[in-house]
DNA sequence: AGTGCAGTTGACTTT
DNA sequence: TAAAGTCAACTGCAC
């Protein structure tokens, strides 16, 4: 018998799946899920997210159990059990859908596509996002990007022919040996059926409100359209999400689409330039953070005496989910105020988050970084973030219930109580709850220094502007130094040409 | 009624 | 998807 064997990654769903469909009009279909040890044992992957998988892996099993032929899932070197399948059965062609992940699946992918080279078997690898590989500069993206998502979606096989004496297959409860346990209480549930429990919710009842409740920790939770996991892992294919949202109108889904489409825009420069998993974009802001356990590990278990930053932290850890606002905050805390190399920070981060996507995710902490060189530098103020979206410090008490009792005048820094106040508070500073580990206002400053120091230093703005022609999109250019002209108030709209000689030189 | 002035607001620039 | 600083316009009030 030879098969067509339809590799899943993280596209773990029979609708809108091009591979499947595609395999399937060439003959009866091997649906193998690989459970690689060496992939759930790297520094950016968790336990959380496994447990996520694996669910999604249950729902996709029953699909196409349903269908005709479940999911069979080994555990190993996807080479080596690859090569197995063909030894066995014959393989015709391979395929699976695009991947952008880290360097471990990349290089991973390399050896697949080596073995498959030799053995003569064609790997197909099928787009599922609008990302675009092999493409070498960023002009004419965005519209290829709408090309994509409007092509229309393909429904679930009508069937898979069984394959007989195949045993699907036990799915383990942990992927790999001696993985840390990651409690995570509050975490999504994965798979198909609840993405679209999800997708529903957020259409039909959530949307409207999208807009005013994604800032803030307090609203986000339940504001936000909470599909970022089942996109990450597949469950939902993103064409599907766009093409929904468009049934629905007003601001709210606007700015919902814009979001998707930023999705692919951050995974795209990964694809491009793999080395931003560990490479600054500029190489001006090489080596420059200073690495340091003690700060790394405060800032990680949510104990830097900065409330808002903890409560953030603590809630991330709880749901393994937490806003983007509070997700950039997080970072500007750990690489501006603590100065640490956010390839360490981002680490942590990578784990805690259920909807892990490298490319956004590697992207993001650059930008959050300063050191993509491209984007202006955000350095967040943690207090006044906790003042414009936590006014009254509910969110922080739930999170750093050590605060419970403190005024909300001081809820956002406590390190201004009085001792008489902390008694008051039945809090003792340093003891119950740590002072601040840096002093947010200096240390702020002295990151802008230090990092306006490197912008202004010559030759910078050649290689940011060339990072821009390969990975900006058109709004996101530096302004060209020097050559904007100053509008006066008084003057709005002055096209003097006197005037426009004197700005100009 | 008009003027002076401190304090506030908002647009815009710089870091 | 930032924050802080600057500057001019505006506001409310006293006289």
């Amino acid at each position: 018998m030879v098969l067509q064997l339809v590799w899943f990654k993280r596209d773990l769903r029979v609708q809108d799946h091009q591979p499947l469909q595609q395999a399937l009009l060439r003959g009866p279909v091997l649906p193998l899920y690989i459970v690689e040890p060496d992939l759930w044992r790297q520094p950016d992957f968790s336990g959380r997210q496994w447990a996520f998988c694996r669910e999604s892996l249950e729902h996709l099993r029953e699909q196409l159990a349903r269908l005709g032929q479940p999911l069979v899932v080994r555990s190993g070197d996807a080479v080596a059990l690859l090569d197995q399948a063909h030894r066995r059965f014959g393989i015709e062609r391979l395929w699976s859908h695009e991947e952008t992940g880290n360097d471990w699946t990349y290089s991973r992918d390399r050896r697949v596509a080596n073995w498959a080279k030799t053995h003569g078997i064609r790997w197909t690898q099928l787009p599922q996002f609008g990302v675009i590989r092999g493409l070498r500069q960023r002009k004419g993206w965005a519209q290829r990007w709408e090309s994509r998502m409007a092509e229309p979606l393909i429904s679930a096989p009508d069937g898979l022919p069984a394959i007989t004496g195949l045993s699907p297959g036990p799915l383990p409860i942990a992927p790999a040996k001696g993985l840390a346990s990651d409690w995570c209480p509050n975490r999504q549930v994965g798979g198909r059926s609840e993405g679209l429990q999800e997708l529903e919710s957020f259409l039909t009842e959530r949307a409207p409100a999208y807009a005013s409740s994604l800032s803030s920790p307090v609203t986000a939770f339940r504001g936000c359209s909470r599909l970022s996991a089942y996109l990450s892992w597949g469950c939902l294919s993103l064409r599907e999400v766009v093409q929904s949202s468009r049934h629905e109108q007003g601001r709210s889904i606007r700015s919902f689409e814009n979001r998707l489409h930023w999705h692919c825009h951050f995974i795209q420069k990964l694809e491009a330039q793999p080395a931003i998993e560990f490479e600054d974009f500029h190489p001006f802001m090489r080596g420059l953070r200073c690495a340091d356990d003690e700060r790394l590990a405060a800032w990680a278990e949510g104990r830097t005496g900065v409330p808002f930053v903890d409560a953030c932290m603590r809630a991330l850890q709880s749901h393994g989910w937490i806003n983007f606002r509070m997700r950039a905050m997080l970072m500007s805390f750990a690489s501006y105020h603590l100065w640490l190399p956010w390839r360490d920070s981002g680490l942590h981060l990578a784990r805690q988050f259920v909807d892990y996507e490298p490319g956004i995710h590697w992207s993001q902490c650059q930008m959050q970084s300063g050191s993509t060189a491209i984007n202006t530098v955000r350095i967040y103020n943690p207090i006044k973030q906790g003042q414009d979206h936590d006014l009254n410090g509910e969110f922080i008490r739930t999170w750093v219930p050590e605060l419970h009792l403190v005024p909300d005048v001081y809820v956002h820094e406590p390190w201004k109580l009085s001792m008489a106040a902390q008694r008051k508070a039945d809090l003792r500073l340093g003891f119950d709850y740590p002072l601040p580990i840096v002093e947010p206002v200096v240390a702020a400053k002295e990151a802008k220094q230090r990092i306006w120091a490197i912008r202004e230093r010559s030759g910078f703005s050649a290689i940011a502007n060339e990072i821009q022609q390969r990975h900006g999109s058109r709004r996101s250019g530096l302004p060209s130094t020097g050559q904007r002209r100053r509008r006066s108030r008084r003057d709005p709209v002055s096209s003097d040409s006197l005037q426009l000689t004197l700005n100009l030189s």
